[in-house]
DNA sequence: TTAATTTTGTAATGATTGATACATAAATAG
DNA sequence: CTATTTATGTATCAATCATTACAAAATTAA
């Protein structure tokens, strides 16, 4: 192929650019910003990306997207899918201060997209009932197994978890506190069972 | 008193401001925007507020402190408040559809500054806390009139609310519909009993 | 009436925004 | 070696950003 080589990858460049989307949010990250995250300057930017930020921040969203595919893959093939799922919840106790004050990329996304972009609000949006469909469908499994005594019902359940889930993501920002979050998420956990 | 009358009330300059705020959040809300929904010009808005931009959106933080205020001596003077608090989430089920996008203000700060303005988020999360210490201290006493059978910390279940609060904050986005979070809000409120 | 005082409206301010233009660098195909 | 192609770096764009400057308007105290 013929061309000067490329330097700024664009798994790279997206990669570094969510780091920013992910501590400032969309509109508050500016042009410069990326720039200097990433180190590309503008012409390697567009030149990279014509959709310029709004398809950088799609792409980072994206890639959160596959994150969760490969649990879900991960899921499909677990013994306990229930029990990987709680512990998935258990494990963001222990996460660093830092990783607390970001939150999930998705739900802030849904939080500030409302009035803003219409379809990255979707594709947040999207993302978010995925995640909880794949709840709600680890909780029928493991209802027909009969390894689960509460009579809720499973789409009711499902849906708790995806509100804990967002419910979380704002209170790790009020105690980003290893053992605060801890007690919260086993008590939350324990209704389901 | 000298001086040209004024014409834009400061209390009703916070108030179209905050509707601004609450809908697109600080960072996507431009001076512009704010001049267009207040009617006052920069003159104006400068006289009134040196403080720019910020202090306005201070002020509005404060009027939901003010709001929050209100509903505290409500509940003070309640012969069953634990229900008052649990009747406020019924309530927000019935909400319309735009309510339901814009969310609560104070959790979208919360979720949206983090890393853009310490004071502000420092500000919203501190209401926060205010409220699950509301939350937290009607479950206690609840529990000493011997109204609760659970054996739950009220401490545990007061962040229990305050979590359910952050998080339907965006299960609203996801389903503005009556049913839906009327359902989901039931089945939360059931754990505190 | 006049002087003092305050608010208002408008016109600027310089900085920053996201995006484009374009010359140059650096590679390969022929 | 040359032509072609692609990526990069820099300069620049118009638009918008939050804020300030300031003259005119509109009141009251004296």
């Amino acid at each position: 192929m013929r061309g000067r080589p490329t330097i700024y990858q664009d798994a790279n460049i997206v990669k570094k650019a969510q780091e920013v989307f992910w501590q400032k949010g969309y509109s508050a990250t500016s042009l410069s910003d990326l720039q200097k995250a990433t180190g590309a300057g503008a012409g390697s930017f567009y030149n990279t990306f014509k959709g310029g930020k709004k398809e950088v921040f799609q792409k980072a969203i994206e890639e959160r997207l596959l994150a969760f595919d490969a649990f879900k893959k991960e899921l499909s093939k677990s013994e306990f899918p229930l029990e990987l799922i709680k512990d998935f919840f258990r494990s963001i106790a222990s996460a660093e201060e830092n990783e607390h004050l970001k939150g999930c990329i998705i739900a802030n996304t849904v939080v500030e997209m409302t009035f803003i972009d219409d379809n990255l609000e979707a594709d947040a949006v999207q993302i978010l009932k995925e995640v909880e469909q794949m709840f709600t469908q680890a909780i029928k499994d493991e209802k027909l197994k009969g390894n689960l005594k509460t009579q809720t019902d499973p789409e009711i359940l499902g849906r708790y978890l995806i509100t804990f889930w967002c419910g979380l993501n704002t209170l790790r920002r009020m105690y980003p506190d290893k053992n605060v979050l801890k007690n919260q998420i086993e008590m939350q956990l324990a209704v389901i069972s």
